[in-house]
DNA sequence: TAGTGGTCTAGACCACATG
DNA sequence: ATGTGGTCTAGACCACTAG
């Protein structure tokens, strides 16, 4: 015999099917918790273990005071967890960021990112030291982030964990864009390789915990010395 | 005055320090519920309120009769949540896999997998309908799984919701890579550009429960029709 | 067999939002 | 003022693991 599953994992189901078979819709009130209580004979602590899962699973929001509503009809099913920035950059601990030009930000580059503050622009490669450049990098760091840190010709490791690790900034959301281009000869001059080589061009914008976006970093991985990889796991439920 | 957090919290705090700190190295064993309860003089039920934060910042782990052991000495700070797979393939939900070519997988190209099982090859673009192709695909099915259902010419969407929607899969990892490289003539051909063009590489392979390979799918997407984002938020503690 | 974590009840007080 | 969710206690029984 299959052993039942606990109390409070059948209410959860049950409560579950009530919003996932459409018949609440997002924005509905859900029931008290007392009413769940009553419905299916649990005690309240029954109850709030069952609200927690679906809490957990996004479903629902609970407010204190206010109530309970559904919030969305279908869970997310996977999950990615990341450890660190390093684990998000992929690169080794041991490379290093060669500055070889640096200055203000003009107009036509923030255009080109959309951004309105005013920026500090350096530009070099990433590489592990007296190996080929791992890529061509250009990171925009705005300018009261720059004015706050020292940045050497040789940044080791990455910026945003420099600011972070100095406590004038916390990311709170990073977006990252990846695409295939064909090299100019400016990046493709600055790590040693034919213009019109193919290229992974990632753009990332950092952003601190009001929204606005604190550093931005464009770098180009030729073919052969880079692949980004990435782990999804379902959840566990 | 700032109100003093609820004491679960102020004993997670607590304990999250004795991990953090170094004093508890991971596989170390944890205080028992009890211990707990009367080291800091709290009820069961607020000890384990606080063990459950810890647990799900993945500090320590815990197994009915055995025990609570320490697990890591720090907490992933980010997380990514990915809704579906719609989402994560990142495909216009109105996107078409149209197959060119079917048959057996044969060995060269298990091979260059490293795949082992005996597993059914489709060649193809996906495009939306009438429009250019966005990329040009090979998936790879296990043998067992593409037998359990009809698979067409024209599968519209991606075949993993297929057989996850058939019942015969439930997918319960998947790992992407991704790379720049100059599209081969036969890639190139598919989707009509030149050889050499720039392309973004993808690899996936998506795992069932028992961590084996059901289906791997690469696909080719030429510069400028296609890019990947994601977006990773600092975890809410 | 002893001790652990997992589940469950009954009851209480509190902070907060809404009418 | 009322009802909501948030916190907390005291106590109980059970399933499981390990010595």
């Amino acid at each position: 015999m299959a052993p039942s599953p606990p109390l409070y994992r059948q209410v959860a189901d049950a409560l579950r099917k009530e919003i996932t078979s459409g018949r609440l819709e997002p924005g509905a009130a859900f029931p008290p918790e007392m009413e769940i209580c009553e419905r299916h004979g649990v005690s309240r602590h029954t109850a709030r273990e069952a609200l927690r899962i679906l809490t957990e699973d996004g479903l629902i929001e609970r407010r204190r005071g206010a109530g309970t509503v559904v919030k969305a009809t279908d869970a997310p099913a996977f999950a990615q967890s990341i450890g660190s920035f390093d684990h998000l950059l992929q690169y080794a601990g041991n490379t290093v960021f060669e500055i070889a030009h640096s200055g203000a930000a003009d107009e036509e580059t923030l255009d080109r990112f959309g951004l309105s503050d005013s920026f500090v622009r350096l530009d070099g490669v990433r590489r592990v030291p007296a190996s080929p450049p791992q890529a061509s990098v250009t990171v925009l760091v705005r300018r009261d982030l720059a004015e706050a840190i020292k940045i050497s010709d040789n940044v080791p490791g990455s910026i945003t964990k420099r600011l972070e690790d100095a406590g004038c900034l916390t990311v709170d959301r990073v977006t990252q864009r990846m695409e295939a281009v064909g090299l100019d000869r400016s990046h493709a001059a600055a790590i040693g390789v034919e213009p019109g080589t193919p290229a992974l061009r990632t753009v990332r914008r950092y952003r601190d915990r009001t929204d606005r976006i604190a550093v931005l970093s464009e770098s180009f991985h030729p073919q052969g010395r880079f692949a980004y990889e990435i782990s999804i796991d379902r959840r566990s439920r």
